[in-house]
DNA sequence: AGAAAAGTGGGGAAAAGTGGGAAAAAGTGT
DNA sequence: ACACTTTTTCCCACTTTTCCCCACTTTTCT
């Protein structure tokens, strides 16, 4: 599995193209083609590109909980996928990303790439950058979520 | 087992044919014939578009539950397989959908086809839309599903 | 500094989506 | 069985989107 580390500033061209770093594309392992799954995030204001392996193995973990013959079941199921989309790199290392995907998360023009472990996320260059701008915000939730950790974070 | 990918929007034509989108047809093994099975869904308002191995693998699982001696099981049987059609994909990818079951699923002339894992589910455009806007209640269902899964989704 | 690789932009061919005419097939009633 | 209507399917035409390809700029590395 990748495990993407970093984040990248550019930019999305007028046809709603993103060149993929050359950086993110050699933290996966290779192959012939690069297929991966967009998708909004449901908290933030950002979008998530998984790889299709990623994707699968979170996909077999829901299929293994999900009865199709429970309704509230359907419904997670259903809304799990609303939104998402399937893309692959094109011959020149970019992803087009559906405008709908990029207005319901707010990117612009100039966007970041963040690196999160299985997966990747879209923002917009501006609220990225806002994002948790301050230190002492930051050290609040890192207490909060890793409480009871021995051992360095 | 084909693994559906993606939400698409789309058009249901004067003669209540949709196009599958090739996304889509890409995301099943290639075979000389596409056959689906057509159902009104069990829960919502919206139809079930199965390929014809997926249908197969739920009847198989479906039969496996059933006893044929008891009258419960018999009607639930019965009412499974009402209003079900067996469609395949026209020369151009089109699917015929017979109008009883668009009417029945309140479906106009705009629509979504929601990929789901092994189906693919067809909204009428504006339910589609608003379904679960609220992430809270989205969030919840994912908690109580997803309950003990470590791992973000 | 120069060469190579990565990032960015856009023209244009090809493919996909959409609409509808009309032949073929199926269904209906007398 | 026949004529008539309705449904289905094949075909062609037009529009929109996607993707391949080339070119130019910027960055990185030696």
């Amino acid at each position: 599995m990748a495990s993407f580390i970093g984040d990248y500033q550019l930019k999305v061209d007028s046809k709603g193209r993103i060149g993929l770093p050359v950086a993110l594309k050699k933290q996966m392992s290779a192959r012939e083609e690069y297929r991966f799954v967009i998708k909004k995030d449901i908290f933030e204001s950002c979008l998530i590109i998984y790889p299709i392996e990623e994707w699968e193995r979170q996909n077999a973990i829901i299929r293994s909980k999900i009865n199709p013959y429970n309704k509230r079941h359907n419904q997670f199921l259903r809304n799990f996928h609303k939104g998402t989309v399937d893309v692959t790199l094109d011959a020149s290392n970019r992803l087009l990303i559906p405008k709908r995907l990029l207005e319901q998360a707010n990117i612009g023009k100039e966007i970041y790439l963040a690196g999160q472990d299985g997966k990747i996320e879209i923002w917009d260059k501006n609220l990225y950058e806002n994002l948790l701008d301050s230190d002492e915000e930051f050290a609040g939730l890192a207490e909060e979520i890793m409480a009871g950790v021995n051992g360095e974070i």
